[in-house]
DNA sequence: TTGCGTATACTCGTCTGCGAGTACTCGTGA
DNA sequence: TCACGAGTACTCGCAGACGAGTATACGCAA
């Protein structure tokens, strides 16, 4: 797997409006806020402009020259290239049909739960859970909202959104359930642990791979 | 909330090794990669030193001066500081408390997928959900394995990726159901759209928020 | 003993991402 | 009419991430 000329996220985000027409950067990030894309992806202005200066250098966009209207500052107009529709559509193919091997941040942070005690992880999921069933109402919400006004197809990745968030609340509910009922093993040894500081040391076996 | 003087997940894990003893980078590279961390996280060793002297620049390790030992190209031992343990710690909590924003790669696939043809779509969907079902085995392996040599509470990361894994699967699966059984509607207009190239234009409706 | 592959332990330079600043212009209300 | 705030369209420079290179030492085979 050979690694991207670009590389991030904006840089798909400019390929998928340049697509559509010729635009300068700035219409391409108005654009993108105006669609919603920004709620994930706040824009980031200096990367835009970086970004898109390296879609050209490799021959993804060109400049169709700069147009000097009314008395603003010069806006260059780029349009997209055979090459970069071609690279455009291999990213979407990478990112639809393989899985990413970096992990989320939420299972780092599980992996290392255990230096917070059991009460603070307690609480800290219930936090989270709460999030992301707010999170699932509010784009239940706007999915219903735009349903009539645009075809399923475009919507896929809202219901992908909430199947997800629904599944790892589900998860997280049933952990708390174990951790606040005490039917989790070892929970006493991880009392004791965190609230003096001492290794059970029943664990010398660090056993590896 | 207020953006971490660190960032890089790398940092998280460096912390996490120095809690345990004073190291040099190297060692803690070493550690982390026996304990296959570095499955997720190939060790990136340009950054590791930056990410050490970082975090030493900002007080969250130091220094316990360096060790010429034989001819190796001298050592430098780190050890973390209270403020380092308190970062950590600080860290772990957010991860653990709060969803993360930027969604994940494959989400912004799907909100391409249209750009592929709907026969692509699937046979990329497939190639997903193969992995998807390959990782799950992987890991539930792993994770018999590792059951009896250690508490369940350093296993639980494992069982949370074991659960979305599952999800995603679930979920792409029925999505392709729908795509495969012609269930999905508007599935003739994109595969007339994907192969003319003409859009169906009873779509001028591009409403936005 | 000499050669060579592998492990150790970094260093360096590049490239990218991004926040913060800049400068100009237009519309609106006082 | 003119001040002011909001929008437009970038520029600049830093700092973080990373790959690739470097240099030494050790083990082991021939």
């Amino acid at each position: 797997m050979k690694k991207r000329k670009v590389g991030s996220m904006l840089g798909l985000a400019v390929l998928s409006v340049a697509l559509e027409r010729a635009m300068h950067p700035y219409e391409m990030a108005a654009v993108l806020k105006q669609r919603g894309k920004d709620a994930d992806m706040p824009i980031k202005w200096g990367s835009l402009y970086t970004v898109v200066a390296n879609l050209e250098r490799h021959g993804f966009l060109e400049a169709v020259e700069s147009v000097k209207d009314g008395g603003r500052p010069e806006r260059t107009v780029y349009r997209i290239t055979p090459a970069g529709r071609e690279e455009f559509e291999d990213w979407v193919r990478e990112l639809v049909g393989t899985v990413e091997k970096e992990p989320p941040r939420f299972r780092s942070g599980l992996s290392m739960i255990g230096v917070l005690g059991p009460d603070q992880a307690i609480s800290l999921l219930r936090q989270r859970v709460g999030q992301l069933d707010d999170h699932v109402e509010a784009q239940r919400a706007a999915l219903e909202q735009l349903r009539p006004l645009m075809p399923r197809l475009f919507l896929v990745e809202i219901e992908y959104d909430i199947a997800m968030a629904e599944a790892e609340a589900r998860w997280a509910h049933g952990f708390l359930e174990e951790l606040t009922t005490g039917a989790l093993p070892g929970i006493d040894a991880w009392r004791r642990f965190h609230e003096t500081g001492e290794f059970p040391d029943d664990l010398g076996e660090f056993v590896e791979r």
